[in-house]
DNA sequence: GAGTCAATGTCGCAG
DNA sequence: CTGCGACGTTGACTC
């Protein structure tokens, strides 16, 4: 890992074509040749970047870019997208490298999986029946939990951790095609989730379709723990 | 901007939890307070990070943290969020800090909003008719495009870059709520986009929707150049 | 501040 | 490899 401190100017092609002024900014060189320019804000975006595999070259700055007061130019390219990343150093406050060796990786714990695994166990939450499985296929994708309710009904359950209105329409989706199946009928659908906004709740209804609010801590302390990771 | 190349490990506590086995990282503070935790690879996501607004405290490690080698703890935390980020640093290789000033930003070419500016001065692209306005206001969000063709039909306009499923969900909603509009009848609608995925296509035609294919630099060449920033 | 939509989205998994 | 959905999405803009 490399990171140069420098004054400089910034060129991208490819998708867009984006342009930064010449000003002061952090450049980061990985090990893998990506390259990324950030500003002392914003959040955790770059301002300009190119993302692996790519390379990257220094020239010299022609006759032009010298009077400008050009000291050094990276070019950095994708060749599969002929994306281009141009950057015209003029002057360099700073320049470190440290070798970081392997990065051990992320651990995540506890997502929407851990939800829906809850939920088929606990199926009263949902005004109770059997579960028929979980991840139940369909054409376009997997349904959450499909489950067959105390009066025989069919009830196709989309679980979310939000519950936005994007959810409404991928449970809306499965709704359409499952309902196409004479031997899943009646059918049913419910959207649960541990918030759900106004908009996703009024379209949700709108369409017949019945909401849950789920209560993670709760379900997670009916959970046996000797069942789980952590 | 500070950076830190250090042996650490990290922890993250909010929308989910998260945490980093010891490794070398590139450690960055940002001006407005914002951490970032970077490996020497993936891509411009750091590992870990905290947005800002947030505040860092430095305090020393605890008699137990000391035992392990830490030599130092990072403590990022987002008050309204309750998001905490813990930064367990134990040999620091490199730590450096310099000013950069302020950042002029980022100019863009070739968005959405660009594509839709220039469609709306053709609309013959769309089979000609005359253009009501850009951004056509429904109570779920604005169309990008409402046009009146030369038969008096209403046409409702879909822009994207790329033209995918969830576009053609949005225009269906869109077409859904101003159906309702007694004063927009006939209406009709036209998904349009640099690029159409088969997919999303195959749904638009299934629901009436016509497709288009925009040619970015052929509608850029008949632009104004005047008109425009570059 | 909430809602809505775009993004050089990126990431990860399954087919 | 491609499609598809999730993301601590982030960011920009409107109401």
């Amino acid at each position: 890992m490399r990171t140069v401190f420098a004054q400089c100017s910034v060129e991208y092609s490819g998708r867009l074509d984006a342009h930064l002024e010449l000003a002061n900014r952090l450049l980061m060189v990985k090990a893998d040749g990506s390259v990324l320019v950030h500003s002392d804000g914003g959040s955790y975006k770059p301002l300009n970047w190119m993302s692996p595999p790519c390379t990257m070259s220094v020239r010299e700055p022609d006759g032009e870019e010298t009077d400008a007061g050009v000291s050094e130019v990276w070019e950095v390219s994708n060749n599969k997208t002929s994306d281009l990343l141009v950057i015209r150093l003029f002057e360099v406050l700073a320049d470190y490298a440290h070798d970081l060796g392997t990065e051990p990786g992320l651990i995540k714990d506890g997502v929407e999986a851990h939800l829906q695994q809850l939920l088929a166990e606990q199926v009263d939450r949902l005004g109770g029946g059997s579960l028929i499985r979980r991840e139940y296929p369909t054409p376009i994708g997997p349904v959450d939990l499909m489950i067959r309710d105390t009066n025989g009904t069919y009830v196709a359950v989309e679980v979310k951790r939000r519950g936005e209105i994007d959810g409404v329409e991928q449970l809306t989706r499965y709704l359409d095609l499952l309902g196409r199946d004479p031997l899943l009928q009646p059918l049913r659908g419910i959207f649960a989730a541990q918030a759900i906004k106004p908009q996703a709740r009024v379209l949700a209804e709108d369409r017949g379709i019945e909401c849950v609010i789920l209560d993670y801590d709760e379900m997670r302390g009916i959970d046996h723990p000797e069942d789980r990771l952590f």
